[in-house]
DNA sequence: GATGAATGAGACTTCATTCAT
DNA sequence: TATGAATGAAGTCTCATTCAT
């Protein structure tokens, strides 16, 4: 197949791009953001320093590019074990998803340490919108067909996701990382308790 | 009264170390701590430059001790209000003092933007320890105490108390200062709600 | 002659380097080196503070370099006039050659007190090194070559070299300088018939 | 014995001035003395800041106060032994006289690093200076003696000690800390040798 | 589009010296 | 005398950003 030369020249471009943001990942996940340096990613990524600032505003921007990027990732691909292992009772459902987060998260402490405590509602909410723009899945409105469909009823049930994600987030941050409170197996049934009682408030009485 | 000499000198001596720490509260309550130099501090605490390194290593330092003493005060003025409401009952007791916190928080944002999402493991556990040394009041026995009482058993309920002072501190911060998910006087009870389903598992079967 | 775009750039940064040494030079030869700050040097040479950086690790590094320079410079010259004025006789030849060096050390004893006693032991090795790569002279190999061509030989040339380097160095540096222990023209008789006396040490009994 | 008041706020104060001069002396012989702060004095010789301006200008007075002392120690030491050795033939009493100068520093290498190559004519000649004032010995006098009894003569004999000196002290200081050009045990026959062609000059024919 | 040399503001830190106590 | 807290000028160095090539 002939590449034109036009496509040769965008197809370069993305290189560069990804070189960059692969770059800024890497040094992002070693060191704090306040300690890299345009310098630093632009040589790491074989670039001139230049070419930063023609796809990017700021280190900062490249930053909330990645953690966007790995959020999604890390949503999309717990999704899929959970439509793969048909799980289909409510609650089995919200741990099963948790969980396949947090084991991916326990194998790549890494990208746990870059997002760190990142994954606020900020990026949690754009992940919602984009995850519905995408139409590659939407968390919410799956999370209340799943609920309907098992007996529960929830007033505000985008704030009870939120509310679940931040406390796993804030929580299994230290777990993972620094084993406190507790190392992350012995927090988790803690933790999983705690999430079923939540969810418990919206099952309906019949 | 007289006052010798050497304590005049002291006393001064306290005066510039308040004005230091007073002029970077303000100023980290402002910007973030990036934005903030040791230059601004100084001009702002009506000090030479030389001095903050008299009484500092850096303005991180200044920040820890800052959030330390924040911290205390927050949950030491909780606990007196508890105190004089002679709450007895366990769950409602702990949601007073959450709520005493949050009242805090939303009268002054500033304390809220500038402890920011610190209130972490780190700094309760520490908070926890100082309070025993200080035997002010001592959280966790507290918490136990009350829970007995009132025929509540938690297994581990130092990881409860954390769980909890994590769920509230991660999503309130966005409720006070954006109102996201949704505004705090809306968020509380579903916040609420969700500390008793979670503190309704330690309670025993009569 | 056209030159590239690519050979101005070069050029100009030629001369962005030539100015910063220039200018180093200039405040060297005034001040001591604790005295001049990175500042004055930018400031003279007419370039930003943070260009220095991008030539030079510190001012330590631009004196070396300046050293380095300058001694080469002296000595070459001094050989120049060497062979010009076709001196075969091994001990005028090198006292023709130090008088040549401290004549022009005479002439211009802001040289003087720039590489003030530098002109040692480290430097001089150096400059012999280079001078074998640069392939322009050897200064050992020719004091070898013509100590032998007049019947002088020496168990350790090099040393009795360093050696004399050193007196003339240290003792000149003040008689230039300041007149002491005599005006370096009342000092030299005595300085080269010291010379002499060392040299002879070398003279083979025929 | 009483000692009264006075004498021990004298005594006092001398211990005071000796503190701070053993303690420049530890810290120049370990850094150069740009890296040296008047702090790092007088928190050594435990005393206060302000204390060291009440006994010295500056640390470069401390300094060059030191290096007297150390070069007049250095060289009554030397002149002790000379006297108790009864060397009288004159060569071989200047290098007796060196000798035991290098033997000193050899042991002593902390000394060399601090006199540094500042064993310059400026020390020197106050060294004797002092010398002659205070009686203790005068070198130069001396040096003219034992000369002319053993038949030498020099037109400027005090040039020719500080000639001699100079070449001394700028070898010897590399040779005894980085064996450069060579060891000082091999290299000070070559120097022997050279010191005394130097003094042969002043042999008269007889 | 890409480059990377140049910029210069400004951050952090040190330190000799003063002076009230 | 002795102290040591306070000063603030001055120093080194970094870095985001621009712009001529």
């Amino acid at each position: 197949m002939v590449i034109s030369m036009k496509s040769k020249i965008i197809e370069n471009k993305k290189i560069k791009e990804n070189n960059l943001l692969q770059a800024a990942f890497n040094l992002f996940t070693k060191e704090d953001i306040t300690n890299v340096s345009v310098n630093d990613i632009v040589k790491n990524a074989g670039v001139a320093k230049g070419t930063f600032y023609l796809y990017f505003k700021d280190k900062y921007q490249i930053r909330d590019i990645l953690i966007q990027k790995e959020a999604h990732r890390l949503f999309e691909e717990a999704h899929k074990q959970l439509e793969k292992n048909d799980i289909r009772n409510f609650e089995d459902s919200v741990i099963f998803l948790i969980n396949q987060v947090l084991i991916r998260l326990e194998n790549n402490p890494l990208i746990l340490k870059f997002v760190e405590r990142n994954l606020s509602w900020g990026v949690f909410h754009t992940q919602l919108n984009t995850a519905i723009d995408n139409d590659s899945f939407n968390l919410i409105k799956e999370f209340n067909e799943i609920a309907t469909a098992n007996g529960y009823e929830f007033e505000n049930s985008e704030v009870i996701l939120y509310l679940i994600v931040e406390l796993t987030g804030s929580t299994c941050y230290n777990s993972i990382l620094h084993s406190q409170p507790l190392p992350i197996e012995e927090y988790k049934p803690i933790l999983f308790d705690s999430i079923r009682a939540i969810l418990s408030q919206g099952k309906k009485k019949s």
